[in-house]
DNA sequence: GTATACCCCGGTTCTCCACTGGGGTTTGCA
DNA sequence: TGCAAACCCCAGTGGAGAACCGGGGTATAC
């Protein structure tokens, strides 16, 4: 199960609207970059990635951003990586395909495996991110003191 | 959980392995590589580092080739991938650190899901992917009638 | 009307995967 | 004893994709 950079920036990005989402303000670029260190010009694709797919919606002009289009508990991890993952991987989608009895079973085993890390990353939720957040948070200020 | 190409080709090879455990004689590289379509000069390399962890022994020189080290039913496939994706990615092993909390936070659900596809693959031994390839096989004969 | 933001499209660099090639060394067999 | 069949080791290459950068637009608050 690899981590690509791209998810995780996306993830960091979606996590930093989740925790301002009562704000109801938008957030722009410049700051989600700043924040959680993400270069700003590789995260305007992302964020218009995630647009394209309907997780967040955008807010042109002046005092412009970004807003989550759901409510942080909402979205699942699962939707942000498929979404980010899925993206360019379309039309063609000829990713190797089995010719042979072996790699079909191979490839169904495979499968197996993918659907039960997609079942871990279906239950969490940007707002669990964001819980597990401030506990790591509460537990590094008591362990300083 | 993606399937690289090389992994795929050493569970093939080790299946056909498996396959023939019970003559007792070793297969060729070039065996192995024409009844699996597999590019032989990259087979050899694959079948080299499988050498190493001791998932296969070999026997040199003329009518040598490679054996299976251990019964085809105490060879998972988990241990397969770990040996050839683990191989190269030694040493350094500076595979990203997450410096923030929120880094952390998904790294540990990444992990999670990590260990639940793991969890799939050590399931399933080269003996299980020989059975099933039998039923396929037979399956496909009965549709043809 | 102007500064501030998003929007779109393309290029660049770098790494890694799949694959190839050129030499060895070991061993069975005539 | 020779020789061919097989494994062994190391190095290089071509293409694809990931991560990133830049230039020029367009909408909107003030």
């Amino acid at each position: 199960m690899e981590l690509s950079c791209k998810s995780e920036y996306a993830l960091l990005a979606l996590l930093e609207l989740a925790i301002h989402y009562s704000d109801g303000e938008p957030l722009q670029i410049r700051q989600i970059a700043a924040e959680q260190n993400i270069p700003d010009r590789y995260l305007e694709q992302l964020l218009a990635t995630l647009r394209r797919s309907g997780l967040v919606r955008s807010q042109r002009g002046a005092k412009g951003g970004y807003l989550l289009s759901r409510e942080p508990w909402k979205i699942t991890l699962l939707e942000v990586v498929n979404c980010i993952e899925g993206a360019d991987a379309k039309s063609s989608e000829t990713g190797r395909e089995a010719k042979s009895v072996e790699g079909t079973v191979i490839r169904e085993i495979w499968q197996e495996a993918g659907e039960a890390a997609d079942a871990i990353l279906q239950k969490y939720t940007l707002q669990d991110l964001a819980d597990k957040r401030d506990v790591k948070r509460q537990l590094d200020i008591m362990y300083y003191i």
